[in-house]
RNA sequence: GCCGAUGUAGCUCAGGGGUAGAGCGUUUCCUUGGUAAGGAAGAGGUCAUGGGUUCAAUUCCCAUCAUUGGCUCCA
């Protein structure tokens, strides 16, 4: 008999050799139907690998990410099996389970190429194999029994994968026809696959590297029930209606054109309202915390790059410099600010009671990007950073960090992310010799990066060898409306750039000293910032940010001077509205408002204008009666000054 | 940059070797209305661009550009 010790620390005797799917049946029958794999003393396990000595476990159903991660592994297995059947020639890379699913990665042989065409067939066969309930066969062998079995089948990748593995003995899983090098674990059998979708094929490298063969990539997910599929193609569609660059369009913030140039965005009226009450909010915020605005131009000698390290390490990958015409003098595209506000700061000595200096601007940057990045707003390749750089005294760095993290918490209360966490990148204990600046000083940002985050309670995960070679960084990641994560913030610490620029201020000792720079970015980028809200709100932006508050909507011609006059007391209000006077029934103007996600439609006709009232509509929720234009006023001012707290 | 897909009216898309269609939008007219699409008529396209095959190419082939799903990269 074992010892078999549950997660609430209860502990239970079975027989040796019992597996997970013995345990999961004898606390509930119809627990057994829906575990997927087993923690056994922290590693994963197969339900049906017996377990013979006393263990802590813990059952893993669809619900944790261990269930999942089998379930999907077990069903990149079962393409593969399909694959097979399917493409006699075909090769195997390696086939994990990810976020949202799973891929396998295969070379389907000289001439042969996977189209999204096929997918349906392979789909079908997928199906197909499953519904036989194969199971799956885990075994140990030796490393040489592994090679000489895949290269038998000439499975060159797997060949090369095994020849990394350390391990004397190598697993191996089997159902059916198929039989895949792996460590596991996966489901018993193949019939707890009930839906199966593939989602998209794609080209990818071989192990990553560029230099080596492209595979080709299928992407594919599977669920225990087919509505469970049915859900998550409706969040797909969701995804899809939130789409930054469709409600963009919609919504007239931003566009492209061909003529511009791919990557460089024009921002229309409405987006340009928007970005520009995005950083006045951020500069008055700024303004509070003492920080300074500047501005920079667009482009710079290249030589100022040179002394940043900026041209050495990306020059290669910058757009081309200009030169002048007469001189031959050179210059580069601003690639970023940091170099400008260390010339700022050298403008004049400054002693330590300067100190901290904090040089805000939003500052426009070109970067190249290679062709294939470019994605909406999200990749771009000229954009403006809400860049900042606090120059300070060591001993300043945690408070400033503090700082720092109580304005990027405030941006996300305000604007409703109310999911995020927060990495921490430090350096590579290996590796100290990559890095630049003193141990002592690694150190002590590195303390007062953790010390800062566990004052402010924020939830972090630690990295280790992530940092930047020039300092340590912590980036705060979001999570949206739809529970996709996003990278936006970002506080680095450098010890770089003063030392680049020589920059000095002088101490209570008389002596000079080196400052130390912090760079930091709360929105990250403006337009990747938009594109976050945009998606994240569906298009529907809080009161105070909305370009269009309320719009207001005259029943008929008859009511249209009425109408204006009311936008002009709006408008003098301090209320952003605008007027619909097209020759459009009210039902019509109300279903186009609403459409552009205009928060309040005011809605006029005989009645309004003979009480001097408005009729008050709220998008999507709509009528909210009748009122004076004054007290629709505090209505607005009351729900901005709430959002805005 | 690499692999796959796509490119037809402002938008969403259908079509197809014999030089083009729908819905929405837009314009004009009719209608003057009460909380998510009133009616009619019209305008609008070198079918991404450049080559090739063909009597004939928007359609087939190649290249380029752009968009897009990934890969790689990301100060």
């Amino acid at each position: 008999m074992i010892k078999i010790t549950f997660p609430d620390n209860s502990v239970r005797e079975f027989e040796s050799g019992v597996n997970g799917l013995d345990i999961a049946e004898s606390i509930n029958p119809r627990l057994k139907s829906e575990v997927l794999s087993i923690g056994v003393n922290g590693e994963i396990w197969d339900l049906t690998r017996a377990i013979e000595t006393d263990a802590t476990i813990q059952l893993y159903k669809w619900d944790d990410k261990e269930g999942k991660h089998a379930f999907w592994h077990t069903s990149a297995h079962l393409m593969a099996e399909a694959l097979q059947a399917l493409y006699p020639n075909m090769k195997f890379g390696i086939g994990p389970a990810i976020e949202n699913g799973f891929y396998y990665d295969v070379d389907p042989g000289e001439g042969v190429t996977l189209k999204d065409a096929d997918l349906a067939a392979i789909e079908q066969k997928i199906k197909e194999l499953a519904s036989k309930k194969c199971e799956v066969v885990r075994k140990n062998i030796t490393k040489e029994d592994a090679l000489a079995y895949f290269s038998a089948k000439g499975d060159e990748y797997k060949t090369e994968l095994i020849n990394d593995l350390q391990d004397g003995t190598i697993t191996l899983y089997t159902q059916g026809d198929f039989t895949d090098l792996c460590r596991g674990p996966h489901l018993p059998n193949t019939g707890y696959l009930k839906a199966v979708k593939l989602t998209s094929i794609a080209g990818a490298y071989w192990r990553g590297d560029e230099k080596r063969r492209q595979l080709t990539r299928i992407y594919g997910i599977t669920f225990p029930k087919q509505k469970m599929l049915e859900e998550y193609l409706l969040l797909l569609e969701e995804a899809k209606k939130r789409d930054h660059r469709k409600l963009g369009r919609e919504l007239e913030l931003f566009t492209f054109s061909q003529n511009v140039g791919p990557g460089l965005p024009l921002w229309l009226p409405k987006g340009t309202d928007l970005r520009m009450r995005l950083e006045s909010f951020l500069k008055k915020v700024q303004k509070e915390y003492g920080y300074k605005q500047v501005i920079t131009p667009h482009i710079g000698q290249k030589e100022l790059y040179v002394t940043s390290g900026h041209f050495a390490k990306y020059g290669a990958d910058s757009f081309r410099p200009i030169t002048t015409p007469q001189e031959g003098e050179v210059f580069m595209l601003k690639p970023m600010n940091c170099p400008h506000h260390c010339e700022i700061y050298k403008f004049k000595p400054h002693s330590y009671k300067d100190l901290p200096l904090r040089m805000a601007e939003f500052g426009t940057v070109y970067r190249y990007e290679q062709s294939g990045e470019l994605h909406g707003l999200t990749r771009v390749r000229g954009f403006t950073q809400d860049d900042a750089h606090i120059f300070c005294r060591p001993d300043q760095l945690k408070a400033e960090f503090i700082d720092v993290i109580d304005i990027i918490l405030y941006i996300f209360k305000t604007l409703d992310f109310k999911n995020y966490e927060a990495q921490i990148s430090l350096r590579d204990p290996e590796n100290r010799e990559k890095y630049i600046g003193s141990d002592e000083n690694w150190e002590k940002a590195e303390s007062a990066i953790i010390e800062a985050c566990a004052e402010k309670g924020l939830k972090t995960v630690v990295e280790l060898g992530e940092a930047a070679f020039y300092g340590p960084k912590l980036d705060f990641m979001v999570r949206d409306a739809l529970g996709r994560r996003w990278q936006l913030g970002t506080i680095q610490v450098d010890y770089n750039l003063p030392e680049r620029f020589d920059l000095e201020y002088v101490g209570a000792d008389n002596q000079k000293h080196r400052p130390v720079m912090i760079h930091r970015a709360p929105f990250g980028s403006m337009e990747r910032f938009v594109a976050v809200l945009i998606e994240h709100t569906a298009g529907k932006f809080p009161l105070w940010l909305t370009p269009t508050q309320a719009m207001v909507l005259p029943i008929s011609e008859k009511f249209n001077e009425y109408a204006e006059n009311l936008l002009k007391v709006l408008n003098n209000s301090d209320i952003r509205a605008e007027i619909d006077l097209r020759n459009e029934k009210i039902g019509r103007k109300i279903r186009d408002a609403e459409m552009q996600k205009v928060p309040y439609m005011l809605i006029v006709g005989e009645k309004e204008m003979e009480n001097g009232e408005i009729s008050v509509r709220r998008q999507g929720e709509g009528d909210k009666g009748s009122m004076k234009i004054a007290t629709f006023a505090e209505i607005i001012k009351a729900e901005t000054d709430k959002e805005l707290a």
